[in-house]
DNA sequence: ATAATAATTGTAATCGTTACAATTTTAGTT
DNA sequence: AACTAAAATTGTAACGATTACAATTATTAT
């Protein structure tokens, strides 16, 4: 995790991206939890610790992180966008029962696309929806 | 495209879902634009030939067709929902330059996941973010 | 210490989507 | 063919996430 963090800090001030404190709040946010917050997990997070703190603040560190390809969106449902600290290659799942967004290896190499030859790809996203265990559990004792 | 249309028709009738008029244009629609429309998209083509079409209709439909499982949402950017009428597994690649939407096959199985043993998957997503061939020619010629 | 630049705030506006009550249409029955 | 109950459709209002933007505050360099 730190080095990360080290990376991520270096990657800024290579593009020359200012890391103010609220920023540097954010970035802490987004490396410590991996759970894919949204905007308003962040922003209520982090206020408890600087209650000054705008949520527009929060937009724009996102949007600068995203520009400098350090976080990576989330889309999975329309209506929440979620955030990522962009680390390897890996799929998210999302659990239809509860909600919850899960991380999972998966080699885009694998990826094996017919038809896009010619394409530039820069990015390539993976996600599935199901029912995660524990919540096959619960339904199975009902 | 025909027999989409058929086998969709059919699926309706076994679900107890009524295939009203607007319903078979929304329908109609996506059988014949394959081009991942968003919501108003569809609505804006329906209205000229249904100038008393409710957008909120639109909605409806597309939901029940959702919940039916015979459309498909694509939620590549947040703010632009897409549907699209269930197909062959494939993937999605958006232009970054001219925001089109491509199809492009992909095998499901040849996702290899690691991680994934005890959740039960109901769906798998694919989508690529990159250049078309297109918008690729014109920046060379700028 | 000062000026210029960038970051941050807070409010208002925007846009896609949903909720809901009123109206219209449909399918089935008499 | 009229009647009734159920379903579909409409239109408006509400909602919520995101963005725009002007005013304020903080930072950096000189």
């Amino acid at each position: 995790m730190k080095q990360t963090y080290d990376f991520i800090a270096d990657q800024l001030k290579k593009q020359n991206i200012r890391l103010s404190p609220r920023r540097l709040k954010v970035l802490e946010y987004l490396c410590q939890n991996l759970n894919h917050p949204t905007v308003d997990q962040i922003y209520i997070v982090l206020r408890r610790s600087m209650p000054s703190l705008s949520k527009t603040t929060v937009y724009n560190t996102l949007h600068i992180l995203l520009e400098a390809g350090l976080v990576r969106v989330i889309n999975i449902e329309d209506n929440e966008t979620r955030y990522d600290i962009v680390t390897k290659n890996h799929g998210h799942f999302k659990c239809e029962e509860c909600g919850e967004i899960f991380n999972f290896k998966i080699n885009p190499d694998s990826l094996a696309a017919e038809g896009l030859s010619g394409f530039k790809v820069i990015d390539k996203n993976v996600y599935f929806k199901g029912v995660c265990p524990k919540c096959l559990l619960d339904k199975k004792n009902d």
